[in-house]
DNA sequence: ATCTGGACGACGGCAAACTA
DNA sequence: TAGTTTGCCGTCGTCCAGAT
């Protein structure tokens, strides 16, 4: 049905067609050609255009000219063409095109190829995590309503009506597919040879307000209490996580090698991604995140048994393997004795992401400037580490009172704060 | 034979972090 | 700051080994 021709009106389109190959999804390519190029034509026309390739056009049962949707190599194939309209309208199968133009491809073909093609701004293709969820959002949330539509067709009323359905209750989801979409068509509108003449998404405030994150520290005593209800193996992890502010994907790649205790420091230069159960070591989550972390002293002993009686031997030895000590561990594995633990210590809502907090404000309340904060947790924008300086901020009573001493010798005060130290 | 708990994979969901 | 990219979290289900 598509690809019996446009509109004269569309004349417009075609000639921006005219030179390039045809575009997919279009006309079909006839495979046959006709005897009848020598003698006139008795049916519609064939104009060689500019470029060398031809366009061929016919009258349409209503007497409107009709142009085919794209331009042929040859003019036998042009001619074979006119014939299969010739025949339609002989055996009255022809129908008038689709008023709209049909040469733009369908959405579902074109992210295809978006996806495949999408790179960031620094040139790499995208991180596989970040692929697998354009993946899904694509299939679930996209593709069911859109795909089949032609992008050309697709209207601004469209994108507010999909919107509208997709779930208000997954406002995250609802916010990544409509960000992914509005990318894609905008995509399609820019570019050396755009599809489209504008984006039709223009949702207002479409994506998801962002929260204050106010991050709820453990103390060094409810930390001290996760570990001891931890097993064994995993007791050096969570000190590592808690007191140095590692991820879990740097954590769990840490091996004999990144550790040092002679100088009390780890270096954290890789991590680990899961994806479909596969284990795969890249690089940290910014570039700020290749680091060296001093250790505080008190978790030597801890440190030391721990390489002595489960990690993995040698200087590529895992330093928290799983169970078979054949590869990483996964994160799952630590979730129902993690849980029974933090419950012990009385932070049922202490999430593993919150010891890397933990970790970050322990920083500040022992007097990390802003800078070597960042440096500490591995921050690249001082965005993140700014949160952690304001949560300490109790430091500025501390000073005061201190200051107050200045002028009292002699009168003790508390401070108030019995905050950790890094050196303790 | 059944139960229990550890390990871990899949998946839906949210938040952190980066960048223009 | 808005938009984009990436990682983390919780839950459910399955497999398996050891205990009862």
């Amino acid at each position: 049905m598509q690809g019996q021709g446009d509109r004269v009106t569309n004349l417009r389109l075609v000639d921006g067609a005219a030179g390039t190959p045809a575009r997919t999804g279009s006309a079909p390519r006839p495979s046959t050609r006709t005897r009848s190029t020598r003698r006139r034509r008795a049916f519609g026309k064939i104009a060689k255009q500019r470029s060398g390739r031809y366009q061929a056009s016919y009258l349409g049962e209503n007497g409107e000219r009709y142009l085919a949707p794209v331009t042929f190599e040859t003019k036998g194939d042009a001619d074979a063409w006119l014939s299969m309209r010739r025949a339609e309208l002989e055996e009255h199968r022809w129908r008038p095109p689709d008023p709209q133009p049909a040469e733009t491809p369908t959405l579902r073909d074109y992210s295809e190829i978006w996806l495949e093609r999408r790179r960031t701004r620094d040139g790499q293709p995208l991180k596989p995590r970040t692929k697998d969820l354009y993946r899904i959002l694509l299939d679930k949330q996209i593709l069911p309503t859109l795909g089949d539509r032609h992008l050309a067709d697709i209207t601004a009323d469209d994108i507010d009506d999909w919107y509208a359905m997709l779930l208000p209750a997954a406002p995250t989801r609802r916010a990544h597919a409509y960000s992914l979409l509005s990318t894609i068509m905008r995509s399609a509108s820019t570019g050396r040879r755009p599809l489209i003449p504008d984006s039709p998404c223009k949702v207002e405030h479409p994506t998801v307000l962002h929260r204050t994150f106010e991050p709820k520290p453990a103390t060094p005593q409810q930390i001290a209490i996760i570990v001891e209800n931890m097993p064994d193996k995993y007791q050096a992890l969570i000190l590592l996580s808690a007191w140095c502010g590692l991820r879990w994907g740097e954590v769990s790649e840490l091996r004999r090698k990144d550790l040092d205790l002679a100088s009390m420091s780890v270096r954290v230069e890789r991590a680990v991604v899961w994806r479909k159960g596969e284990a795969t070591v890249g690089t940290p989550k910014s570039r700020a995140g290749v680091r060296t972390i001093a250790l505080p002293p008190n978790l030597r002993p801890a440190l030391k048994r721990h390489l002595a009686e489960h990690a993995m031997p040698g200087p590529d030895g895992l330093l928290f393997p799983n169970a078979t000590k054949t590869g990483h561990l996964h994160v799952n594995t630590l979730s129902k004795t993690y849980h029974r633990a933090r419950q012990v210590a009385g932070r049922p809502d202490l999430r593993f992401h919150d010891l890397r907090h933990s970790a970050a404000t322990m920083a500040a309340q022992a007097g990390a400037t802003l800078a070597e904060l960042m440096a500490r947790m591995g921050h690249s924008t001082a965005k993140a580490a700014l949160v952690y300086q304001h949560v300490a901020e109790g430091r500025d009573r501390i000073i005061a009172d201190r200051m107050a001493l200045l002028a009292e010798p002699g009168v003790v005060q508390s401070t108030g704060i019995d905050g950790p130290r890094a050196e303790t």
